[in-house]
DNA sequence: GTGTTCCCCTTGCGAAACTAGGCATACCGT
DNA sequence: ACGGTATGCCTAGTTTCGCAAGGGGAACAC
């Protein structure tokens, strides 16, 4: 009982995050909204596999967070890449688009292949 | 060097499975073969995913086995679809087009889109 | 007879993501 | 003034998944 809502791809949410953040700098929630905007509301990641995400991301060294103000004026954690992240963005994209590549292939083979 | 032939992506072993199945009756090792070899060598399965997902799915009455012997005359479980499992083969592949389709628009959003 | 390929399998671990909560503040409609 | 909604942060517990690491046995090639 599942099928359309949300999640992610499983293994993609720190490509995506990363990607979000790539963009801009932004805070948690910021995060959660901006994915849903660039993936035209088809992707939805719930906060409970977002903030650990970004907790282990920041631990990884892949990005670096500081104590702000949203426009709203609440308290706000934001989030930039660091150079480690950014490079860890292209290979994860790098990767992604590969293992994309090999997916699509895979599923359009015909059973007469030699 | 290579492209190395490494895991799949979470979450796509089963669909990888099912399309395997879906094009010929095989054994379980030898769906490890067509997997690697209708995604161009780039995806392998180890044997301790692959196995526990076949009993997953034949568990799950999306495949069934029967016991017979390969072309090397070695004794092997050969499976097949059930109805059910095209079913879920087809839904699965369609749920993919769809997130790899947003996972694409989500990689390639620009920092200036409203 | 020794090695290699084929073909089957299990155990045990770690990582990842989701459900289901909880806390706090600002804004808005009535 | 008050309640609802949106914003913003977080954790705990569970589950599911894939994998590395092991094991066994039968056929074939040398």
């Amino acid at each position: 009982m599942n099928p359309k809502a949300a999640g992610v791809l499983p293994g993609t949410l720190d490509l995506l995050i990363l990607k979000a953040i790539s963009l801009e700098r932004l805070h948690g929630y910021g995060v959660l909204l901006r994915i849903r905007q660039i993936s035209g509301e088809a992707l939805d990641v719930p906060q409970g596999s977002l903030y650990p995400a970004l907790n282990r991301l920041e631990h990884q060294g892949l990005i670096e967070s500081e104590w702000g103000e949203s426009e709203n004026r609440r308290r706000a954690k934001y989030y930039r890449l660091t150079r480690a992240g950014r490079r860890r963005f292209e290979e994860d994209a790098a990767g992604w688009e590969r293992l994309a590549a090999a997916m699509q292939a895979a599923l359009s083979a015909t059973p007469d292949e030699a």
